[in-house]
DNA sequence: CGGCCTTTTTGATTTAAGTCAATGACTGGC
DNA sequence: GCCAGTCATTGACTTAAATCAAAAAGGCCG
């Protein structure tokens, strides 16, 4: 079993951080015998809880790799003039690389209550550098997440509102959704507000979409969070998939 | 030295492909002694030659990863209804992955004349997978493609059109300009179309940002290709970058 | 050099989504 | 269980870019 102490103490989440660094390790090992490096990973991580609607307090000169415990967080990019787009969201189990420079300014924000380990990038990448293993995890899952981010560039370059929002329905589906007797059901933990700020779109369209397809039959929705999707095809076709 | 011949022979590029793979294997591996993973990646690799305007003859069925020994290439994702989007412009030294099947159909199309090496992505992984170095050459090469990609979303998804043009062109000065006395000069291997299919934007709509950019003394044109950037600062700027 | 085809530019009009505004529905805290 | 504040929905109007149309420029071939 592993069980690491930070090098600043917490003691009061010692258990959640052990339950939360075992996670993230046997989500990237499959091995054994890697004691060394998990130890070094363990004094390297950070161990934090993010409360909804906050940033991560990330270190914005260094790049950072950010593995999710629980819950669930948006990417945010900010363009000049306070425009903001989420490129991604986050779920448990995933790990997602933040840029310390680019283009935009980049910052990760919790859409609930979320504990997440927090590496800096170089340090993290040094130590998994001889490590086959861990290196194929990060490469398999930087490659998801631009695989997804693609899809997601075709959505915003050459859809209309009602083909986006099918398509973050279907996307959504993919890695949240459970199955129900009369359809997938989703709980989705962001508002109007991030959809549209994932989708390019505003918060009224995204509500004008969504009373569309309600009266197409294709989802109900309950409350602000719970939408059944009553036919999945169907809003693949919609969201212009192939 | 290193020479390889493919399983099938290529008689007449010989000597091309085996500058091709110096050029791939160089540019991923920075150690020594590692012939026989270079024997086995030689053996995978295909050596395609693409012409402009033509599509990669990749198996469909299968992910291939794609090296860009010379030329450039855009990797379209096509959606229902014939409409196209242009993901990403690779040009020589890149490394493409490209995804069998995903919500959108990928195909790698040739904008000038363009010599690759292609292998299945799956062989290519376990013949890596235990090679930290090429491994980690190729995390960073995705991640690379991701905070791109990540950029790309940001513009398609918040900025105008003037932005959009203004930050694609501060792209390309990074990745194929070069200097000169009165500014940084791009020679575009790409149409209008190609930019508005990569920007969500139509042919009109590019011609007329390039007029406004041209009008504002920001950037010189010659003929269809060839653009000098006048004033970088100036253009980022207008691209809302930070 | 000249002609032909492709690409680019410019102009007029249309349209999908944005903006502004007001009402209605959740949800969390007391 | 109610109330206040946030979030979602709907409607009227505006706007940026798409579409439709035509002319001008560039590049390639003989």
């Amino acid at each position: 079993m592993l069980y690491f102490m930070s090098n600043r103490s917490f003691p009061a989440q010692a258990t959640s951080r052990k339950y939360l660094f075992d996670a993230f390790f046997s989500g990237l090992v499959v091995t054994e015998a890697a004691g060394e490096i998990a130890t070094k990973l363990g004094k390297l991580s950070q161990t934090i809880n993010i409360e909804r609607g906050s940033m991560a307090p990330l270190d914005p000169e260094r790049d950072s790799l950010v593995y999710i415990g629980n819950g669930a967080t948006k990417l945010i990019a900010s363009a000049s003039s306070g425009r903001e787009q989420i490129v991604a969201f986050q779920f448990a189990g995933d790990l997602v690389s933040i840029p310390a420079s680019a283009s935009h300014s980049y910052a990760l924000c919790a859409l609930v209550d979320t504990d997440v380990l927090a590496f800096p990038a170089d340090e993290l990448l040094v130590i998994i550098g001889s490590e086959p293993i861990l290196l194929y995890s990060l490469l398999q899952q930087s490659l998801t997440a631009l695989h997804r981010c693609r899809d997601k560039a075709v959505g915003l370059g050459r859809k209309n509102a009602q083909e986006r929002l099918a398509s973050f329905l279907v996307g959504m589906s993919d890695r949240i959704g459970f199955q129900e007797p009369d359809g997938c059901m989703l709980d989705l933990p962001m508002l109007r507000r991030d959809i549209g700020d994932s989708l390019g779109l505003t918060i009224e369209t995204i509500s004008r979409q969504f009373s569309d397809l309600r009266s197409a039959g294709l989802v109900e929705t309950t409350g602000r969070s719970r939408v059944l999707l009553r036919d999945l095809p169907a809003l693949a076709k919609r969201a212009g998939h192939i």
